[in-house]
DNA sequence: AAGCTAGACAACCGCGTTCCG
DNA sequence: TCGGAACGCGGTTGTCTAGCT
C-alpha cells in the first residue's frame, strides 16, 4: 500500500503538532466549527496545539487557529468589501506592499487572508484593467518609460514578473484605458480617476519612503545606486518600521483628506509628510491641517535622494576627510530623501484626463532631523524611532509591530 | 446534460520570529 | 545561552460554484 504524495509530504514536513497521520484536512464541517467555538468560548483562544485534543477535533492545531482567526472569530465581517475598504487596500498596498496583516489591521473585521484574497481576485485585475501595474501602482506606460530610462530590467527584481503578467492582461483586455481612464472601467464608479491618481501618487510617495520598490522614474544613475544599496532596508532595519508607520500615516492621511476635501489629496502636486510644529508626522486626527502641499510648508531640513546619496557614497569612500564630511551631513539626515524631480516624469501625455505633470513634481518628502543630534545614520534612525514612539505611544501596543 | 473555464475563497505550506523551559 | 515549540505571516494550492459552450 503506497502513501499518497500528500501523505508522504505530511510525514516529512509536518510540525510535531500535526504529524499524526489521522489528522483531518480540508473543508471544515459545521460540527467541527461548533466544537471549536464551544471550546474557545469556554477556554479562550490560545495554546492551539492543545485545542484539537481538548475540543475533540481530529485537526492540526495550526489548522484550528487558522479556522478561528480567518472564519470563526466573532468580530469578523463576512459581507463584501465596501468601496472605502477597497480604496484603503489599494492605498495601503501602494504604500507598503503585500503586508497583508498590516493592511488588515487597518480594516476592522477583515483578516489578512480576506484582504489577500480580495486583492488577488479583484483588485489586481481592476488595477490592471485601468492600466496600472498592481505591483508598482504606476501606469504601465510610465513603467515603460522608467525601464527605458533605467536601460535594463535587471534592477527591477521580481516586479517585472507581475508587470509582464498584468501588463499583458491590461493590454489584452482594455488597452484603451492605458493611462487614460476615461470612461471609467466597469466596476469603478466616480472615484476612479481619483483612485487612479491616488494609487500612483501614493506609490510614488511611498517609494520615497520605502526603498526597495521599483526604481524611481528618473535616469539619475546615482539614485539607482542608492536605491540598490538600500534595497534591503525594508527587510529588517528600523527604516522598515518607520517607513511603514509613515506610509500608513500617509495613507490614512490621504483618506482623511480625500474624505474631507472636494479635491483629491494630491491636489496641487504633492502631499507632504510634513512636520507640524514639533512632530514629524501629521496627526491623523487633524487631517485638515496636515494635508499640506509643498508650497505651504517647507522644512528647512529638506533633503533628497541625492543628498542621501552623497552621504552613502561618501560613507563608502576611503577618504577620511570625505567621511568626516558625511558624519557632519548625516546629523541632519534622518531619512527618506525626496523623490528627484525629473523631466522624464513630465514626458507623459498631456492630453490625459488627469494631468500627469504633477506626478513628476511629486514628492518632496520632508522629515525633520531628530532633536538629539545623533552622530550616525543608524543612531539617527533609532533616535527618530524613539521620538516617534513618544509621539505615538499607542504604536507600542500595536501588535502588528510588536507581536 | 456534460464538459470546460474562471472566479471566489477556504485551507495549507514553508519559513521567519518569538516564547519559554 | 540554547534549542525546541508555538505562533504569525505571505505565498500558494485546493475546492466549490456559476456561467458558458
Amino acid at each position: 500500500m503506497f502513501l499518497s504524495n500528500l501523505d508522504q509530504k505530511d510525514k516529512m514536513v509536518r510540525p510535531p503538532c500535526c504529524d499524526k497521520l489521522n489528522v483531518k484536512r480540508g473543508i471544515w464541517t459545521a460540527e467541527e466549527d461548533a466544537k471549536i467555538l464551544a471550546y474557545i468560548s469556554k477556554h479562550g483562544a490560545g495554546n492551539w496545539t492543545a485545542v484539537p485534543k481538548k475540543a475533540g477535533l481530529r485537526r492540526c492545531g495550526k489548522s484550528c487557529r487558522l479556522r478561528w482567526t480567518n472564519y470563526l472569530r466573532p468580530d469578523l465581517k463576512h459581507d463584501s468589501f465596501t468601496p472605502q475598504e477597497e480604496e484603503m487596500i489599494i492605498r495601503l498596498h501602494a504604500a507598503i506592499g503585500s503586508r497583508w496583516a498590516i493592511i488588515a489591521q487597518q480594516l476592522p473585521g477583515r483578516t489578512d487572508n480576506d484582504v489577500k484574497n480580495y486583492w488577488n481576485t479583484k483588485l489586481r485585475k481592476k488595477l490592471s484593467d485601468m492600466g496600472i501595474d498592481p505591483v508598482t501602482h504606476k501606469p504601465f506606460s510610465q513603467i515603460l518609460v522608467d525601464y527605458g530610462n533605467i536601460g535594463g530590467l535587471s534592477k527591477c527584481g521580481n516586479r517585472i514578473g507581475s508587470l509582464n503578467r498584468d501588463m499583458k492582461n491590461a493590454f489584452m483586455s482594455k488597452s484603451q484605458h492605458l493611462y487614460q481612464p476615461s470612461p471609467p472601467p466597469p466596476g469603478f464608479s466616480n472615484i476612479n480617476s481619483h483612485l487612479m491618481m491616488t494609487t500612483t501618487m501614493v506609490s510614488s510617495q511611498a517609494e520615497s519612503i520605502i526603498p526597495g520598490g521599483l526604481l524611481n522614474n528618473n535616469n539619475n544613475t546615482s539614485d539607482n545606486m542608492i536605491m540598490n544599496s538600500l534595497g534591503n532596508y525594508s527587510t529588517n532595519s528600523s527604516v522598515d518600521l518607520l517607513a511603514q508607520l509613515q506610509a500608513i500615516k500617509l495613507v490614512t492621511e490621504a483618506s482623511n483628506c480625500a474624505d474631507n476635501m472636494s479635491a483629491p489629496f494630491y491636489n496641487e502636486g504633492s502631499l507632504l509628510l510634513s512636520s507640524s510644529s514639533s512632530s514629524s508626522l501629521p496627526s491623523s486626527s487633524s487631517s485638515s491641517s496636515t494635508c499640506s502641499t509643498a508650497g505651504q510648508e517647507k522644512s528647512p531640513l529638506n533633503f533628497s535622494w541625492q543628498d542621501f546619496l552623497l552621504d552613502e557614497d561618501a560613507l563608502l569612500s576611503t577618504d577620511p576627510q570625505e567621511q568626516n564630511n558625511v558624519v557632519e551631513q548625516s546629523q541632519n539626515v534622518i531619512l527618506l530623501p525626496s523623490h528627484i524631480n525629473n523631466e522624464n516624469n513630465n514626458t507623459t501625455q498631456t492630453n490625459n484626463t488627469f494631468q500627469r505633470t504633477d506626478y513628476g513634481a511629486v514628492p518632496s518628502y520632508e522629515f525633520p532631523a531628530t532633536s538629539s543630534g545623533a552622530s550616525s545614520f543608524v543612531e539617527a534612525m533609532i533616535d527618530r524611532e524613539n521620538e516617534m514612539f513618544l509621539e505615538f505611544p499607542d504604536l507600542l501596543e500595536d501588535p502588528c509591530f510588536y507581536n
